[in-house]
This record gives structure tokens, sequence and C-alpha cells, in this order.
DNA sequence: TCTCAACAGA
């Protein structure tokens, strides 16, 4: 397979929400289209594994059962290339299959390169290839791109549906533009364009409610109540959750009992959102009595159910009962997941308890559980915790070697760590490292290099980068000013 | 091909 370079020039056009007028798209005649990773991708495919050259029944019937055991990127990308040489070409249902596969493996960028290659063959693409296309570009938090897949898909003639739209909702809302996803779909009510299902309004529902307007949500809810789409299970239990993030449980309660009432079935998920609202709140009382009753429903616990327990123990320093609930599970054949062990990990490292942190950490290796970025990210900060750089630093390594990539979370808690052992150079390394890496760096990086600043006596150098904040990071959030002011009122108090 | 839940950094 070649790929043109300059593939699509032209082909695709830019729009966005805002573009959407009296029922129209206006494109803008850009190509939002990058091609550098292309070769990357393909060139990392072995020639040798995918040089088979197929026309046969035998291999059409072979490449429909491998499509069903794609195990990773590089089995998806080896089977298209064989995809690609069959002649005449294979239906494009297959070609759907893969791509899901590949979005699926979140793998959005091959994804998309994928379209734009069986776009370039003239393989005729349907409806749902443009809604993987589309949500690829929605996932990967280009849903701008997304809005130009869905111009062409008017050019073609098509009208999207409910599906289309409700995948760039949903990017709108990953990429926190409430106000057009909001607008969006006022446009979808009140002009009709496509037919709102459950799916549109649990996304809006659910953005909603992430964006911290749990308000405006039950609002929506309510709505449908009212109306011929009824809210099922899913709705109900975002709206729960939701509430439950606001800590407004006896809200959720409430829903939960009216919503039993009109014949909803509460199942796992709606229990766990209640019992981490209620254990939040330390209401343990109720937590027992939820836990009991979703057994007496034959609604049983799961790994999320004993994690949220294991967390909410390990928050309160019941470390013993948090290994309690570790043995429960695992007596209820429950396996233990990185997010149970993070979570417990993390008690201990809230303690001070390295050791017994660092014993878990290894355990896992011993189940077979491959830690993530955030069990690595939580030892880090036990250390750091602790004052026991070093060690921080040597984890640091350690998942480096592993092929770990630190996050901005990594960088914040090793720079802070650094500050708090008067190692500001190191720390200030640390702090360009994180934008050499590419990594940008969010709130509570700003304030761990303002903090760490002031408390080193560096003050000035505190409010020079404060003024050079204000270049690049619009608007600034009050809390800077405030760790700032506090660092030069502390200094005066020094002298 | 589209909607829901648990662990880290302040």
């Amino acid at each position: 397979m070649k790929i043109k370079k300059g593939f699509f020039l032209g082909q695709f056009i830019t729009s966005s929400p805002n573009c959407y007028e009296s029922g129209k798209f206006y494109f803008s005649c850009h190509s939002p289209l990058s091609f550098f990773s292309v070769s990357r991708y393909y060139g990392a495919i072995s020639v040798a594994n995918c040089s088979r050259t197929v026309s046969n029944c035998d291999s059409r019937e072979k490449i429909k059962l491998e499509l069903g055991n794609i195990s990773g990127l590089d089995d998806a990308l080896c089977l298209y290339e064989n995809m690609a040489r069959i002649r005449p070409f294979l239906c494009v249902k297959q070609f759907n299959r893969l791509l899901s596969r590949v979005v699926n493996l979140k793998e959005y960028k091959s994804a998309i390169y994928l379209f734009k290659d069986i776009c370039d063959l003239g393989i005729s693409v349907d409806e749902c290839t443009m809604n993987i296309a589309i949500n690829s570009y929605c996932l990967a938090n280009q849903t701008d791109y997304g809005f130009s897949v869905l111009g062409w898909f008017f050019k073609r003639g098509c009208a999207p549906s409910a599906i289309t739209f409700n995948i760039i909702l949903k990017g709108l809302f990953r990429e926190n533009r409430i106000t057009e996803a909001q607008e969006l779909f006022r446009k979808m009510v009140r002009r009709g364009l496509c037919e709102l299902n459950v799916v549109t309004y649990g996304t809006v529902i659910n953005g909603l409610c992430k964006a911290g307007n749990t308000a405006m949500a039950i609002e929506l809810l309510r709505v449908m109540e009212k109306g011929s789409c009824k809210p099922d299970i899913q709705i109900y239990n975002t709206v729960i959750d939701g509430l439950c993030k606001d800590k407004m449980i006896d809200s959720a309660l409430k829903l939960f009992d009216e919503m039993f009432e009109k014949g909803i079935a509460p199942d796992v998920v709606t229990y766990n959102a209640l019992i981490c609202g209620l254990c939040n709140l330390s209401r343990w009382r109720e937590v027992k009595i939820l836990f009991k009753e979703m057994i007496d429903c034959k609604i049983y616990p799961n790994v999320m159910t004993f994690s949220t327990l294991i967390d909410a123990l390990c928050k309160e320093g019941l470390m013993d009962e948090a290994e309690d609930v570790l043995h429960l599970m695992m007596e209820r054949n429950v396996v233990p997941n990185v997010v149970s062990y993070s979570a417990l990990m993390d008690g201990y490292c809230l303690q001070g308890r390295m050791t017994e942190a660092r014993n878990v950490f290894d355990s896992m290796a011993s189940k077979n559980i491959a830690p993530d970025i955030r069990s690595f990210n939580i030892l880090i900060n036990g250390y750091c915790k602790k004052m026991k750089i070093d060690d921080a630093m040597h984890i640091l390594r350690e998942m480096l070697r592993k092929g770990f990539k630190p996050d901005v979370a990594t960088y914040s808690t090793i720079l802070q760590g650094l500050f708090r052992s008067c190692r500001c150079s190191a720390a200030l390394e640390i702090f360009d490292e994180l934008q050499v890496v590419g990594l940008k760096p969010n709130f509570y990086t700003y304030c761990n290099v303002l903090d760490g600043l002031c408390m080193n006596g560096q003050a000035e150098r505190a409010l020079l980068l404060l003024d050079a904040m204000e270049q690049i990071v619009e608007p600034l959030h009050i809390a800077y000013y405030n760790i700032v002011m506090d660092g030069f009122c502390k200094a005066e108090n020094f002298i």
C-alpha cells in the first residue's frame, strides 16, 4: 500500500458548530489533515509478515475470521494491508469492522489514517464508516475535524442520523465546549436535524453532569420523563452519579426511590454510585445497608464496588478494614485489579507506610497485574510526601525503564517533592523537562512551582513566572496570585 | 458506528 503525500488534500473541508447556520454548513477550505505519522505507522509493519497477495475465496473467508481476532495495532495494520490488496474489494462492512477494532484499541489516529486510505482506495464508504471516522476524530480531541467529515457527509447527500450527532455532541463535551454542545442540542431539537434517541439525551445529561451542571441534567431528565423518549437505567445512573459526586446524596437516594417506583430496576452501577457517595460522606451505616440490599436483590458487587470500599476505608486510615475487603472480594471470586491495589497503595502512602505501599506495588507483579501511570504516581507521591525524594526519583527511572511515559501529574508531584527538599534547580529542570517532552503544565503544576519558589525564598522569581504566565495562560487562576502574595507576606514576616 | 461507575498531583 502506498500512502500518497498530500492525500485527501482539498477533499476534506473544515467546519465547526459555529459554521452551522440556517440549516446549512459553511466550510472553510483549508485541510485539517496532517500526514507526518503515516509513514511511521506503516513503516512499522513487517513486510515479511504482510507479503501475501490474496484474491481467492479462501483468503476472503480467512480475513473475515481474522477480523474477529485482532489483538493489537500491528495485527490490525497487517490485516488491513492484506484487505487492501483484495480485488474486487471486500464489502465495506469488513473495513468498518477493522476500523471499529482500531478505535476499540484506542488507536484513534491510526483509525483516522486507515479511514483516509480506505477512501483513497476508492472503496465506497457508508454512513457507518463515516461515523467511525467522526468518532475517531472526536476521541482524539479533534471534534472540529469530525465536523469536517460531517460536511463531507452532507456533500454526498447523506442525512446524518442521531448516531452521528450523538458522537459530535460527546466530542464537544469531551473538549469542554459545553455551550457549543448545548447549542447543537438545541438546534437538533428545534430544527429536527434528526430524531433524538435515548443516547442523545444520555450524552447531553452526562456532559452536563461532568461539567458540574447537575441541575440542568435533572431538568432534562424531567423533560424525558414527560416525553415519549423515556429515560432508561443508564440515564438514571448518570444523574444519580452526578448527584453523588456533588455530595447531594439525599437527592440521589430520592431519585433512586423514584426510579424504582417507575419500575426501573437498579443495577450494579446504581449501587456503586450510591455506595461511593455514602462512603465519601463517611455514612458507613448506610453503606452497609445498601451493600446488603444489593446482594439480597441478587445484584452482586463487582470489582468497582470493592475498589470503591477499599479506597474509602483507606482514605479514613482504616487499613486493616481495607485489607479485609480485599480478602473478602477474593473469597467472593472477584479479582482485584490495578485500581483495587492502587487504592490500597495510596492508603499506605497516606499513612507514610512506604514499605507496605511498595509491597502492595510489588505484589501486583506476582499476580500478573500490570501497573499503570497512576500506580507509579501514587508511589512517587508517597515518597515525596515522606521527603524521600531519591526514592521518588528511583520510581520515576523505574517507570521510564519499563516503558511508561510520565504524565503531567508525575512531573508536578516530583517537582513539588524537589522544592520541598530545597532542591530548587532540580525542580526547575523538571519543570522544563515537562514542557520539553510536549506536556502542558496544568493548574497544579503552576501552583507547585509558584509555591515551591516562594517557600525557597524566591518570591521575586515566582512573581516573574506569574508575569510570564499572564502572557501564555488566559485567564490566570486567582490561586496563583494568592500563592505569590502569601509568599511575599511570609518573606516580609521573615525579615 | 452513539450514552453510565472505582485509584494519583492542590
